[in-house]
DNA sequence: AATGGTATTGAGAGCGCTCCCAATAAAGCA
DNA sequence: TGCTTTATTGGGAGCGCTCTCAATACCATT
């Protein structure tokens, strides 16, 4: 049977208030009392009771985490599992514990309740790609704290995300710069933010190079290594001289597309990825691409939250991290190396 | 403000205590009383404070999946994803949340002592790949109920887990059934027990065919890609015409280290993998390789851990899920295809 | 009509904690 | 010395729920 605060306050000889007052550290107690009720306490190995507190504050010290699970192709590039480390990074270093949601599409309307009216969660991170998520319109209408991973284009809400648009443009000019005259495509899904920015990068680096879109060039993909094979083998007719590949994942579709076409690589095409997954320096030949801050991505996310639930201001915030281009083989340039 | 059971009770004219019989599926209500109860809750789209009935009940509904954060190299294969996923299923469809767990070591004491005095996990599912394993030890001396993913060596505890064993010794035989004279193998971490399984699968295979082991032909791996690579580098001075590599990612690291050397596969050397990740059909050349029911791992792990908690009986519960031998051209097989 | 049984409901206590307020002790001031 | 102020502590209420137990109503039985 575990020990409840009253078991600590008898041991220590003080009341169940003060042992409280240690635990939440509250100034209002003698620096002596405090030292030999915290000494009771890690002696026995004391643990206060979640629910109790959460019951009684109205916080628990838990935030959830929000993961569509519906987008299982989600899984083959470590994007996750990345921001996942990061979210609890900062979490154990601020006492606070994650709760892991796999949003099921099916069962979306209980799992919001859940998370809306629970009473378990004092915030909500969302990892949402879509753009009419339910479970962020849901949050954004209610009073629950919560940080969007992902820039949402129309609701007014606080979040963090990457710089898309500049790392697809940087990719794509480097293409340009380089000499490549017919720059080709495989986008991400454009139902997605993510799909969308990064394929308006490429528009806007066309566009500054004084070259038009041509539809023919782009091809769009769903993040698989699949479609990006099946979409290097669309485009090969076109006689692209370079390709942006929204993601490593779909690069390494096409490196294989382009391998069976007997295709050099970057004498005819020249590749661009998307992500600097681990694996990409790796591939044959290293793929050049853009690296994102995943990793920090999570932990601002929740630094975010953090300041959100601790202050009550209503302004909302907005962080965008930079991306950054990692120059391999792929693309042609001389500049090589890791 | 949430609503409380109170209010509903109001609300149909009835007692706090009708509602929560409703509320839990309470057979002794009158079937009149409870649509009508029913129907207001869905009316207001009520949900319950899990804290308080955490609380009150001393059930939260809510159950703590651990996973060992220090190994990064985990991220690099859909394992960890996969299990989430198949936990994450059976928990959905019993009304039961989960609250995943990245145990950093460092604060491995805070994460063990909230896990088990917290009051707020109905029961944990760990995935511990370490033999000793101080979360799972404290887990065993507790009264916890949990189930490990992957099975203990010595302690006597609730486990599922695929079958490491036989999967490595019928990859093994399979190479050898094929005439390969030399079969070597890169391991996995042999301080993990499935590191240790699969490598003593490995042996077996080798005496079922009356061959002796070769320490030459034995190198340590890590899981990760560049062990992989490493590993085959060590290897083929040893001059091995077949290898059985306990990791497809490792294996993928051995392909580059042959594709380098310019070895052919499966001509000069055969080779068979473990995982069946997703990529690993899209090898060159395709690899054969172990499929793992991870998902169903993971789901087994929860219906498990549901029986344990239903039923107070104490004996340990065991299930060891089967593993498949894909063959494809990696090993030099007639048979071929997917 | 009186009794017992059964189905259904309501009231009260209490889970372990936080927070408010009152009580006490110690100290400062006129 | 008496009184106010300040630091520290303890006690009580109550968070929203579950669970036990008693109360009620209704029926069948003798």
């Amino acid at each position: 049977m575990p020990l409840t605060l009253e078991d600590i306050a008898k041991m220590a000889s003080v009341s169940r208030s003060t042992v409280s007052r240690v635990l939440n550290g509250d100034e209002n107690v003698n620096e002596e009392t405090r030292k030999k009720v915290e000494e009771v306490i890690r002696r026995v190995n004391f643990q206060p009771n979640i629910a109790a507190r959460g019951l009684a504050a109205g916080r628990t010290g838990i935030i959830g985490l929000v993961i569509p699970a519906g987008v299982s192709a989600i899984f083959t590039d470590p994007y996750f599992p990345q921001l996942i480390q990061g979210v609890t990074s900062v979490c154990n270093a601020n006492d606070y514990s994650v709760m892991l949601w796999l949003a099921e599409p099916m069962q979306e309307r209980r799992t919001i309740r859940q998370i809306l009216y629970g009473g378990l969660l004092d915030g909500v991170i969302v990892s949402s790609m879509l753009i009419d998520d339910p479970i962020v319109l849901a949050l954004h209408e209610s009073h629950k704290p919560f940080v969007l991973v992902g820039r949402h284009p129309t609701l007014d809400v606080n979040y963090v995300d990457v710089d898309n648009i500049y790392g697809a443009r940087e990719a794509t000019r480097h293409l340009l710069r380089l000499g490549r005259q017919r720059v080709a495509t495989i986008t991400g899904p454009l139902n997605m933010i993510a799909g969308r920015d990064r394929y308006q990068g490429y528009c806007e680096a066309l566009e500054s190079f004084g070259q038009s879109l041509q539809q023919a060039l782009v091809v769009e993909g769903d993040f698989s290594e699949l479609s990006g094979y099946l979409g290097m083998k669309k485009l090969l007719p076109h006689r692209p001289d370079a390709v942006f590949v929204a993601t490593d994942t779909m690069a390494m579709g096409a490196l294989r597309a382009l391998r069976e076409a007997n295709v050099r690589i970057p004498d005819d095409i020249a590749l661009v990825g998307y992500d600097d997954m681990p694996m990409a320096s790796q591939f044959n030949p290293p793929l050049t691409t853009v690296r994102q801050p995943i990793v920090k991505l999570g932990a601002s996310a929740m630094q975010m939250l953090l300041d959100v639930m601790q202050r009550s201001e209503t302004h909302t915030r907005h962080l965008i991290l930079p991306t950054e281009l990692v120059v391999r083989a792929s693309c042609g340039s001389i500049q090589g190396g890791d």
